[in-house]
DNA sequence: ATAATACCTAAACCTGACTTTATGTCAAGC
DNA sequence: GCTTGACATAAAGTCAGGTTTAGGTATTAT
């Protein structure tokens, strides 16, 4: 269903992201609340929070209305973290069109001769854009 | 000037990241090559190639012309890559709006019972389209 | 009944990307 | 001539996030 190895599961209940998982014999079962968790990891993760501050979150989870606060100003932190990233990305990505650009040049020419002639102020006005944008500082 | 640490360059330069640099005594020169060098390392990083692979987009530089069309077809794949992750973590970040959604009115209610009513049928139509966005599966 | 299968735990192991440590060299300033 | 400070190396250590292994239990299929 998430194709997360079983292994993985397993690892992120004992690191306490599953506090409230039931079990049958000694059998982990997954209920809605365990699938939406995992929803939640996956998001959490990928904004870059690590294991042990999912875990925190989770535990905020199971303390009641006393921390919404606490879990809105973390969902806030990540939101601005992601967007700043996907702009790290969209310059990264720009790198990338300049070096694709850059690299169909080089072989219909045999050679970056005409491109080293280009760089910085010759180039063609799109890929000067994201040229500009690929190497500005910030 | 890249805000890495010294300790980050010379891990770099021992895992063939500079083949060309020079040294004065011993010690290393960071020309406007390694300059450039580093811009596509942090480029191809970002990307999420790992070191031993920029290792070979080093070596294939080294290489000359011939290799133009294997640094071409890299650069591409990593474009198609960035876009997917791009696209992930916009998926991600409507998660995050979404819970922060979730929370304010949590907040307000004091409790999550008319939200766990709402959800997932009887949203706000543009919240709606964010939690559908999240929860989708591909 | 027996064998295969799917689950369980604890603990050791692995990987990638650095970072730290221990030790050494070298040029510059006093 | 000696100290200081920035560089150098090799090798060991760190850290996050899993994965694998070894040894065991419980349900299912033949």
């Amino acid at each position: 269903m998430f194709d997360i190895p079983i292994s993985t599961l397993r690892y992120y209940d004992k690191e306490g992201l599953f506090p409230t998982i039931k079990r049958q014999s000694g059998i982990r079962k997954f209920s809605e609340t365990e699938i939406e968790a995992i929803r939640v990891i996956e998001c959490l993760k990928q904004s870059g929070l690590e294991i042990k501050d999912i875990k925190q979150f989770m535990a905020w989870c199971e303390e009641g209305p006393s921390t919404y606060k606490s879990r809105k100003e973390l969902f806030e932190k990540r939101r601005e973290k992601v967007k700043e990233e996907i702009k790290n990305l969209q310059k990264t990505l720009d790198m990338l069109r300049f070096k694709c650009w850059y690299y169909e040049v080089a072989l219909e020419d045999g050679n970056e001769e005409n491109l080293n002639k280009m760089i910085p102020n010759n180039l063609p006005p799109e890929i000067k854009k994201i040229y500009d944008n690929a190497h500005k500082d910030e």
